[in-house]
DNA sequence: TCAGCTTTGTGAAAACGTGCACGAGCGACC
DNA sequence: GGTCGCTCGTGCACGTTTTCACAAAGCTGA
């Protein structure tokens, strides 16, 4: 109740940025640069400066007024508001085609995700070794979930065991999901879920394709208003 | 000018969940289900039945007042406004990890996005065969996208060599990308990017977890408001 | 035909996110 | 110490998205 500072409430369009500048002023640290301006920052992640600097003054004004901000201390300071500031292992249920090239992508583990775990049903997977963890049993979930205090599950089944899977993680302690089957998963209050779905993806720019082609059939290649911005993520 | 109804404008977070809506009425229309109300189909999707009637307004008055939405129609509707009357074949560019990965998942083909060509810029990989089709030179890219009239293309490739890619593919004459490499990359107006990372969508998750457990260290378990909502997509 | 029930379609209001514009504060230089 | 130029932080207005509330419209059964 004394040393924590107020707890300033983060929209979310404003959470799911941070990870974005993130990467960008790690890359610029590594680069020996040392300060930033937001216009600087904006450039790098296709936003404007306005934004951007209302998304760093919900952390605090870290900014120096004339300067900028300083790359290092931003750093630190979103990784601890993002909670990086330790590992989350997370476990990855089903080790299909989908699981297997998540369990094998560096990606993860390189930005504090190591893969804490590997399950499937299926026994003939069972035993076998991906990215360098052991497939284990699916009701051994529990255990693996428990013995390693993991808190974020990756659900890579077929959309029909998706909810099986999601009930499991949520018995065993898991209050984070990351779903990548093709439907929508319900879970308790309190638990997140965030969900990706490469059709989905793909729709929706089949959408503005077909709505190139259909709209301006004389005028050629044109601008369509209502585009998506880049770097909408998922 | 004559045949085609005016085009009404979808405001971009209707098109990003008109795919949902896809999805569940073709499983109701699988499972001989021949009509649904906004309440049920929002019940599926995880959202309210106003904001399901408001998006398929959008689509036109398909509905029947005091009986729902006939499923089978409403499927045609959808589709036809996705643009998902024809295949999209897409090209890879990158048979890395996840290149081959994506090549290997049946759920592109299946819901009408094969894939028609995969490149890769190293030649150990070129020749080699992943998800049934021939790995082929990055220098070939243009010749694969032109051969099949492809106009989405997906970059798979670190995110060192993303923005090359991005400009080959462009340069090709792609208008769509779908980017799974940790970067924004620029494109000219008239093309639509979306991005997809695995990573960033690990830290949102991390965010909340770490405000979890940050927030309320007494009362345990808690509901935090300004959750993700279920199935935020993209 | 009419009453009663159900469910759509849609204005209007509320909530949310974005972009502009400008005051405030900092450093540099004279 | 004062002036100047730069950049942050933020109030405000705008556009978009969500939610509410209800009239309109269809079906059922008498």
């Amino acid at each position: 109740m004394a040393g924590q500072r107020t707890r300033r409430r983060i929209p979310e369009a404003t959470v799911a940025r941070l990870p974005v500048y993130l990467r960008i002023l790690s890359e610029q640290f590594d680069a020996d640069v040392t300060n930033i301006s937001s216009e600087g920052l904006a450039e790098f992640a296709g936003l404007n400066a306005a934004k951007v600097r209302k998304d760093l003054s919900y952390l605090g004004s870290y900014g120096t007024r004339g300067v900028g901000y300083d790359v290092e201390f931003l750093v630190y300071q979103i990784r601890r508001e993002l909670g990086l500031t330790h590992d989350w292992p997370v476990v990855i249920v089903g080790a299909g085609n989908l699981g297997q090239a998540l369990a094998g992508y560096n990606g993860f583990g390189d930005r504090g995700f190591p893969v804490g775990g590997i399950v499937d049903v299926d026994d003939s997977k069972v035993g076998s070794v991906v990215g360098g963890v052991r497939v284990r049993h699916f009701d051994e979930l529990a255990q693996v979930v428990q013995a390693r205090n993991i808190s974020i599950g990756v659900i890579a089944t077929p959309g029909s065991a998706a909810q099986q899977a999601a009930d499991a993680l949520v018995a065993a302690g898991v209050t984070s999901l990351l779903n990548f089957a093709p439907c929508v998963i319900g879970v308790p209050h309190g638990v997140s879920v965030r969900k990706v779905d490469l059709a989905v993806e793909l729709q929706i720019l089949s959408y503005y394709e077909q709505r190139r082609a259909t709209a301006a059939p004389v005028a050629g290649l044109r601008a369509v208003p209502g585009e998506p911005r880049r770097g909408a993520t998922a």
